[in-house]
DNA sequence: TTGCGTGCAAAGGTTTTGCATGGCA
DNA sequence: TGCCATGCAAAACCTTTGCACGCAA
């Protein structure tokens, strides 16, 4: 599945290009579809998917599987993620879907406390905290 | 869409008759189709879903999202959830697929955490920690 | 009798696959 | 020229929805 790009192609350029320019941004398959789209040079659905595909295999792309009945949801990490150590959280809105970036040293902890604690090597970047968002709290 | 259950059919009595036999255990939607069609009292799939969907919004059953190609994974946690006022967190190994309850009262402080710096109301029960158990870990 | 739950069929949406074409080396 | 990447179309898949029927209260 994770094969290697042996031809390097407009497209795939192009999606790397533009990956550049939003990266930790959370965006879908179609996202990209609708950039190139209005960009005024398409590039097809199956290219993009195949793409990141690639792209998640080799770690620069994160994927999030974020509910069911939506589409996956990718994020561009970059090809220097070695050289970060920062930790990467998630939370989704259950009621509004917003999806939240955390940038927490304190969550961080959760990571080690699982893996003294409880043997278990926890995995960030997979991982979603579940729950109400401010502005639904707020709401009710 | 958490509508309350107004009758008692022999279905969804069924069901959870089914599902107390397997608390604690994951499984998908078709599980529980085959189970009652080998059973010989066939349910429908659609009944399943809104039988699970429902129980989900009341807290008896947890559902995961494990991968976007794969069906969703439920697990019947009981209705005496409510009465504990434990927190209970899940670990879901990616390796062997095994679910690990915790209860942490260390974990539980995330929940503050979140509520707190982040104003973020974590729902412990949707929530699941994804990473490498223990013997998956050993095994590599 | 009332109206909720059921279940078939169909729709909906995302992701994958087959295959011919075009482009990279 | 050889072969890989592309992209259209279609398939595959899970899940939801519409609607008529049957059953619980």
């Amino acid at each position: 599945m994770n094969t290697k790009l042996k031809y390097k192609t407009k497209q795939s350029q192009d999606i790397k290009e533009y990956l550049e320019t939003i990266k930790g941004v959370h965006f879908t398959v179609n996202d990209v579809c609708e950039h190139f789209k209005e960009n005024g040079t398409p590039i097809g659905m199956t290219t993009v998917y195949r793409q990141l595909e690639r792209m998640t295999g080799e770690g620069s792309v994160q994927k999030y599987i974020i509910d069911t009945n939506s589409p996956a949801c990718f994020e561009y990490i970059g090809e220097d993620i070695h050289n970060e150590k920062e930790c990467c959280f998630h939370c989704k809105c259950e009621k509004c879907g917003k999806l939240i970036h955390l940038h927490c040293e304190e969550l961080a902890e959760i990571e080690e406390h699982l893996r003294i604690h409880h043997s278990f090597l926890l995995d960030p970047l997979r991982t979603v905290f579940y729950g109400i968002c401010e502005s639904c709290a707020k709401a009710v």
